[in-house]
DNA sequence: AAGAGGCGTCA
DNA sequence: TGACGCC
């Protein structure tokens, strides 16, 4: 028979086993959990928050979220519905199709429209994760409110947008607003995420030095024109005072435009994929 | 290059 | 209007 003091040496042994046990089943649920949450954010629209809701209900995988459809919101529903489809990279070949479609049913509509697809497509790379379309008309600039006689932008995008569903290109709308469409078009046998923005004329070309890339290219960009003594973003060049403060934005015509106002040499697209 | 800013949706 | 998600 044990002592007293065996006793409380085992029973001290024994609780501390147990407390690791516990504390081991708690970090294997919190990975479970954790890699859950993962799973169900491949879902586009379901983002870490929701993605929590969806495990505390119960809901875990994604066959559990294809039974449960009606805890989903439109986004969330194309999301899931074209979820292998999205996950899967564009051959440019592909996009080239695409922007051949777009350009013909836009220029018929009005001969002025530009369209440039940006990102990775542009800089000539074997493919891309998504189509990312620049719109603008020379009708829509950054300081018209929509008067005098310029068309708003509502009207535009929605034009587009609704000329590109009566011809079939696109076949879903994840959200549609004044100046950004976002949505999923299909012109071969995979349904494929495509964005649409509208950009104000004079600010076209900054938006496509942006939307280009890429990201090293960009900063990069940026720093050199901060030694010229320019502040460029997304939407415009400015100049910099003496006190640091931005002037007007200056006119830009071309991309080849903002290159030469901070005296760095020219880099064609296909460049630009530092 | 990561974070921010802006857009659109939902409740 | 704020939270969320995307780009």
């Amino acid at each position: 028979m044990h002592t007293g003091k065996q006793q409380v040496y085992y029973l001290n042994i024994l609780t501390k086993y147990n407390l690791e046990k516990k504390l081991a089943n708690l970090k294997i649920k919190e990975e479970g959990t954790f890699s859950t949450v993962n799973e169900l954010t491949r879902v586009s629209g379901i983002g870490p928050a929701k993605a929590k809701a969806l495990v505390d209900d119960g809901i875990l995988t994604i066959e559990d979220l294809k039974n449960h459809t009606d805890k989903l919101n439109h986004h969330q529903i194309i999301g899931l519905k074209y979820l292998e489809d999205f996950e899967k990279r564009i051959p440019r070949e592909e996009i080239e199709k695409i922007e051949n479609a777009i350009n013909k049913t836009i220029s018929d509509l009005d001969s002025e429209y530009l369209t440039t697809i940006c990102g990775s497509y542009r800089r000539g790379l074997p493919d891309s994760g998504d189509v990312d379309v620049l719109l603008t008309h020379p009708s829509y600039t950054s300081n018209d409110t929509g008067k005098n006689g310029k068309k708003k932008a509502s009207t535009i995008l929605n034009t587009v947008i609704k000329l590109l569903q009566d011809t079939h290109l696109i076949t879903e709308t994840i959200s549609l607003g004044d100046v950004k469409f976002m949505g999923a078009c299909k012109i071969e046998e995979v349904t494929r995420r495509l964005d649409i923005r509208l950009v104000p004329f004079d600010q076209y070309y900054c938006a496509i030095l942006y939307f280009t890339g890429s990201d090293i290219f960009n900063k990069e960009m940026r720093a050199h024109a901060l030694q010229q003594g320019f502040t460029l973003n997304e939407y415009a060049i400015r100049p910099l005072g003496s006190t640091g403060m931005p002037g007007e934005e200056l006119p830009v015509t071309s991309e080849r435009d903002i290159f030469e106002i901070i005296d760095y040499p020219y880099k064609k697209p296909t460049e630009r994929s530092l």
